[in-house]
RNA sequence: GCCCCGUUCGUCUAGCGGCCCAGGACGCUGGCCUCUCACGCCGGAAGCACGGGUUCGAAUCCCGUACGGGGUACCA
């Protein structure tokens, strides 16, 4: 999330004035809740077991699955009598007769009636406290207004609106939240993302080369759109324009591509200077550049950065896109599937000429090069500039894909130039 | 099974009864630009799940059906 340039107000390593935060915290809190709770009839003990449950709602023949109630109304014997079998009870939360409604902030108006919504435990006959209990205990007391989350948690609500109501009938709480069921985003397919795919971390795009403000902006896509005909903008234009009402509720797809575009526009929002310092870990991790660079390598990287920052979409582009200006002669490789297609015997012959031309070459600039080379392959040799430039380009950067030649030529220095140029030769 | 949610181009979406024989974006595709790639520019194909209502008029409202998803724990 910090990546991403999210950050929170108030919770654990930032601290607030609700605490503690942590949940193992906040034993005794529960504790005194339940107690609470118990006191004004809320809450029950049940000392069923599930097999008990299961084969009373087979005998009933009752579609509604979960508990029945049946401990709702013990009397003080029956509860002696589990007693002296040993049993521990958990305690349940008694729920409400009729129906529970909320106005959802994406979804709209939803009832659940409550003969579907059984009454659930709050804690575990061991006296561990439940998420049950522990989700809308911690939003009551820390005074949480807006609940948005998953919709997997659409069904928990109508348990959790009338355990708000009674703590706030018992003083822990104050308000009643308001709540919002955000949509799944899918991955592939249509499965659901789960945290555990490898598709959800964060991490992997941030290590692909893509930049935090391009990816919050493409998730904040999926579901939300900032107006009709736009769809590139910046934290601060979102947070001015969001409103939770806005939201699609159905799940959206998570489609790489178009990440990848947003997050190249955002790329072409970057100046020169911005790129390059984000482009500086990915250059050194890559081993084209040393950690600290030289003061020469500094320098070649300030020059050959314009030609490369406006042609990449991820910044760890930027590694195929300079390496071979910064690796010396002796590591220097070329790309074999390239060499294969467009160093072969003709492209060795246009390599031979440019060897010549350049040789003979008084002034080492982009424009000169350029010239004599159009001169010598172009005119000379009478073929089209992309098959007398391809061959060059490979000889040189050891890609078919790199920044303009003759620039390129010019930052590599005439020496390294011409010796890769007969290097290709042999 | 039962309860709840959802369904507009391949994908993400705009649309809240007439402005829509449905707009934008990504992707795909034809072309231009061009030393490669990328950018940029011009063009194209492609969608309201289905069936009934309501209405002068429906992508928009209502009801069914189908399909997808979630929930149904002494998990969270």
């Amino acid at each position: 999330m910090r990546w991403l340039g999210l950050d929170w107000d108030e919770g654990p390593e930032v601290g607030g004035p609700h605490g503690p935060y942590l949940q193992s915290e906040r034993g005794d809190i529960y504790r005194d809740v339940l107690a609470r709770l118990a006191e004004s009839s809320y809450t029950y003990e049940c000392y069923c077991t599930t097999e008990e449950v299961d084969a009373r709602r087979k005998a009933s023949g009752s579609k509604v699955m979960g508990y029945d109630g049946f401990c709702r109304d013990l009397t003080e014997e029956q509860v002696a009598a589990f007693r002296t079998l040993g049993r521990q009870p958990v305690v349940r939360f008694r729920m409400p007769e009729g129906s529970i409604t909320w106005n959802d902030l994406v979804r709209g108006e939803i009832t659940f009636e409550t003969q579907y919504v059984p009454d659930f435990a709050l804690c575990r006959a061991n006296g561990d406290p439940l998420y049950t209990l522990v989700n809308p205990v911690d939003d009551a007391m820390m005074e949480i207004t807006h609940v948005l989350r998953g919709e997997d948690l659409l069904s928990s609500t109508p348990r959790q609106i009338p355990l708000h109501a009674a703590l706030i009938e018992l003083g822990i709480g104050k308000v009643m939240p308001e709540f919002g069921h955000l949509p799944f985003v899918m991955g592939e397919g249509n499965k659901k993302l789960s945290k555990r795919d490898p598709e959800s971390h964060l991490f992997l795009y941030r290590d692909q080369g893509f930049l935090p403000e391009g990816l919050l902006n493409y998730l904040a896509l999926l579901g939300w759109a900032i107006a009709a005909d736009r769809d590139v903008f910046s934290m601060e234009e979102m947070v001015e324009a969001f409103d939770i009402k806005d939201v699609n509720p159905n799940p959206a797809r998570f489609d790489l591509k178009k990440a990848e575009a947003i997050n190249s526009a955002h790329m072409r929002l970057l100046s020169i200077d911005q790129i390059t310092d984000r482009a500086l870990p990915f250059l050194k991790d890559a081993g084209v550049l040393t950690d600290p660079v030289s003061p020469a390598d500094t320098q070649l990287l300030e020059l050959a950065m314009p030609l490369v920052a406006e042609r990449i979409n991820k910044l760890t582009e930027s590694v195929d896109m300079l390496g071979f200006l910064f690796i010396d002669e002796e590591s220097f490789t070329r790309d074999e599937a390239d060499v294969e297609k467009l160093l072969n015997d003709d492209g060795r012959a246009v390599v031979r000429r440019s060897l010549d031309a350049l040789e003979r070459l008084g002034e080492w600039s982009a424009g000169a090069i350029q010239a004599a080379l159009q001169a010598e392959l172009v005119e000379g040799m009478g073929i089209k500039p992309r098959n007398a430039f391809g061959p060059v380009r490979v000889a040189v950067t050891g890609r078919r894909v790199s920044p303009p030649l003759f620039e390129s030529m010019e930052l590599l220095g005439r020496e390294r130039s011409l010796a890769r140029l007969r290097s290709a030769l042999v």
